[in-house]
DNA sequence: ATATTGCTTTGGAACGTTCCAGAGACATCC
DNA sequence: GGATGTCTCTGGAACGTTCCAAAGCAATAT
C-alpha cells in the first residue's frame, strides 16, 4: 500500500503516494504535473500512469500556500433588485465562470452592501483568499478602483473609469452610445421620425453615454430632439410616468429607453391606453433581459455581448497576474440589437 | 521592524510578525485568534493590539492546509436559459452567499454542462478545493446525490430526493403542491370555477407535485378538473399553444401555470385575442420572476422563500461539516403568493 | 584522460498555519 | 516537602506542495 498507516482510506492521495508508486521522488511527480518537458518521456509516462491509477490531483491549499496564488477571482454580487427587469448579472456571472474555468481559475462570490462599495474586498485581500477581483459596479464612479489600486490589489473592471479616463487599471466595457445609436437608427429605418428617449438622471455616466447615442442618431438624420427626452429613476413606475407625459406632450411614435425596466414602464402606459406595442408605438429597451425576451409581443432590446466581455476580462486578468504584470488598454465592445415585436410590424408571430 | 529582510513590504503580515511585535510566541497569537479563552486577559489584549496595528488576518491557504478545510462551498451554475422567465437562481445565489458569509464560508462557483450532471464536481472534490457542495438541479432525478454520496462528499440538496425518499443526505425544498394549492384557492376565492392547469410533462417530479396542488384545491371545492389540464414543455411557445387550445375547448376563466414561462405563454395568447389579463382571464405563474414583477399588469405568481431556503441549506451544511457530522431531516418550506394585476380586478394600478 | 556541457532526477527547505506534548509558575492538598 | 493540579504559554512537528541548489550521468570537447 502507498498509504501511510493510520491515514484515512478516503483521504485523497498526495504527491508522496504517487512518487512511491512510480518509484520516483516527490519533485519528479510535481514536475510531471507542472513541467512535463523536464522529464524523460518514459519517466513521464510512468508517473502519469501512477497519477491516473491513484486519481491524484494536487491539493489546492498546499499549492496555494507555496505559490502564493489561489487561482480564485473574487466577484462581489449585490442583492437582486426586485421590480426591475435588467438582470444581466447572472448572464455575466455564468460567462465569467465558464471562461475562468478555461483559464484554470474559479470564481469566488462575496456579498456586497450596495451602500458600501468597499465592504468585503478588504478581508479577502488580506487573507489572500483571492488573487484578483472583477469589479462590476463602476456606475458608482468606482471608489473601489482607487481603493484597490492604492492597496495594489489586482483587479479588472467591467465598466469604464468614467471619472478618471486616465486610470491605469484594465477595464472592459460595452459601448452604450453605439447600442442606443443602433436602436434609434433601427427605428428611424422603420419610418419613425419622432423617437423619444427615456433615460436616467444626469448624474449617471452610463445614462448620459447611452443618451448620446440616441442624440447622435437623431442628429445624423437631421431630426430634432427637443422635448422628446426625459430623465428619471430606473423604475417601471418612472418609465410609465415619463412615457405618459411624453405621449401627451410630444406625440412620439417610438421610444428608446436606457433600460428594459424603463421600457416595461412604456409598455404599461401603452396597455393602459389600449395601444399595442409594435403596431401603434414602437419601443426599444436595453439589456435584452429575460423580460424583453418573453413579454408579449417581445421587446426589442440592445444586447450586451457579455460572453465577449467575460473573455476580455479574463484575458486582462491573466495579463495582470502574469510575471511581470501586463496591463493592456481598455477594451470597448459593441452591443447588438435583438429585434422583436415591439419595434416591428410582425406582430405576435413566431 | 517586524519584517524579515528581503520580504516585500506589501506582503501581508504573518503570525510570526504579530508574535514578535507582541512579544509572545506564534502559538499564542494563533490562540488569540482561535481560542481567546485560553489566554490571560492582559496577554490577549496585547496580542489583539498587535493584530490591529499590523492589520493581520490569517493566511487562508496555510490555514486550509493545516485544518484540511477550505471554508468554501461549491455551487454549480448552468447557463441562463434564454427565452424563459424563471431565473430564480440569481436570487438564490445571493441569499446563499449572504447567509454563507455569516457562517464564515464563501461560495465557489463552477460551470456545469446541463447534459452531464457530474462534470466539475470531481475535480473540486479531489483537489480539496471545497468542503461541500450545494446541489440544485435535483429535477434530473439527481444522480449527483448518489454519486456524491458514494464519494463521501458532503453536500446539501436544494430539492427533494424524489426518486429515493429514503435518501440519507440533507435536503431543503419548497412545497410546490402547497404553492399551487395557494394559487388555485386564490383564484377560486375570486369567484373562478373553471381554473385550468398548464404544467410540465409527466416525467417531471416537480411538475407532478405542483399539479397535485391544483388538483387538490379543485377537488376540495368539488370542482371537476377533467379537460382542464395540459402538460407541455417549459417554453413560452408551449404555454401559448396550450392556453389557446384550452381556451377553445374548455373555456376556462383562469389559468394556474407550473412556471412564469408558461404563464407568459398564456399572456401571449390573451394579447393575440385582445383579451386583458386580470379582467377577462386570470393568470397565475410560479417563481415570482422579474418578468412576473414588471409585465403589465403584473403577473400573480407563487414565490419561493429562497432566503429561508438558503438559511436552511447553510444550517444543514454546518451540521454536515461539524465533528461529528449531524444530518437532520429534510426541510420543506411553504411558498407565498405574490398577487398582482393578472389575477385581480385592480387593473393597472400601482 | 580530464574538463565541459546538457539532460534528468533528487533531497532539503520553505510557504504560514494549527496540533501536540510539554515546560514553567503558582496554588492546593496530603 | 513533595505530589498533584490548574492555568498560561511555548517550541517542534506536520499539513502537501513548489523552489532551489546540487548530484548523477552520459555525451561531447579539450
Amino acid at each position: 500500500m502507498a498509504r501511510i498507516p493510520g491515514r484515512s482510506p478516503t483521504a485523497p492521495p498526495t504527491l508522496a503516494d504517487v512518487a512511491e508508486r512510480a518509484g520516483v521522488s516527490r519533485q519528479t511527480v510535481s514536475n510531471a504535473v507542472n513541467n512535463p518537458d523536464l522529464l524523460r518521456s518514459d519517466t513521464l509516462l510512468r508517473v502519469q500512469e501512477a497519477i491516473e491509477e491513484l486519481g491524484y490531483l494536487p491539493n489546492r491549499a498546499a499549492r496555494n500556500l507555496r505559490t502564493r496564488a489561489s487561482h480564485l477571482v473574487g466577484l462581489r454580487i449585490n442583492p437582486v433588485q426586485e421590480g426591475t427587469a435588467s438582470a444581466i448579472m447572472d448572464r455575466f456571472v455564468h460567462s465569467l465562470v465558464e471562461t475562468s474555468r478555461e483559464a484554470g481559475k474559479h470564481v469566488l462570490l462575496f456579498a456586497g452592501d450596495p451602500l458600501d462599495p468597499l465592504a468585503g474586498y478588504d478581508d479577502l485581500l488580506r487573507s489572500t483568499a483571492v488573487d484578483a477581483f472583477v469589479v462590476t459596479d463602476t456606475y458608482l464612479g468606482n471608489p473601489q478602483a482607487t481603493w484597490l489600486g492604492a492597496r495594489r490589489a489586482p483587479f479588472v473592471a467591467f465598466g469604464r473609469p468614467w471619472d478618471n479616463p486616465a486610470a491605469s487599471h484594465p477595464w472592459v466595457d460595452v459601448d452604450g452610445a453605439a447600442g442606443c445609436d443602433l436602436a434609434t437608427t433601427h427605428l428611424l429605418d422603420q419610418g419613425h421620425e419622432r423617437v423619444a428617449w427615456i433615460g436616467w438622471r444626469k448624474d449617471s455616466w452610463i445614462g448620459e453615454d447611452r443618451r448620446s447615442g440616441w442624440t447622435r442618431a437623431m442628429r445624423e438624420r437631421g431630426l430634432a430632439t427637443t422635448g422628446l427626452a426625459s430623465r428619471v429613476e430606473d423604475t417601471v413606475a418612472s418609465g410609465r410616468g415619463a412615457s405618459a407625459v411624453l405621449l401627451d406632450e410630444a406625440r412620439p411614435t417610438a421610444f428608446v429607453c436606457a433600460s428594459d425596466t424603463l421600457a416595461m414602464g412604456v409598455l404599461h402606459t401603452l396597455a393602459e391606453r389600449g395601444l399595442v406595442a409594435g403596431r401603434d408605438v414602437a419601443v426599444v429597451g436595453f439589456d435584452d433581459s429575460q423580460v424583453a425576451q418573453v413579454v408579449p409581443p417581445g421587446l426589442t432590446s440592445v444586447r450586451q455581448p457579455l460572453e465577449q466581455v467575460a473573455v476580455e476580462v479574463v484575458k486582462a486578468l491573466e495579463g495582470l497576474l502574469a510575471h511581470p504584470p501586463a496591463v493592456g488598454p481598455g477594451v470597448l465592445l459593441t452591443p447588438t440589437l435583438a429585434v422583436r415585436g415591439s419595434s416591428s410590424a410582425v406582430g405576435f408571430g413566431s
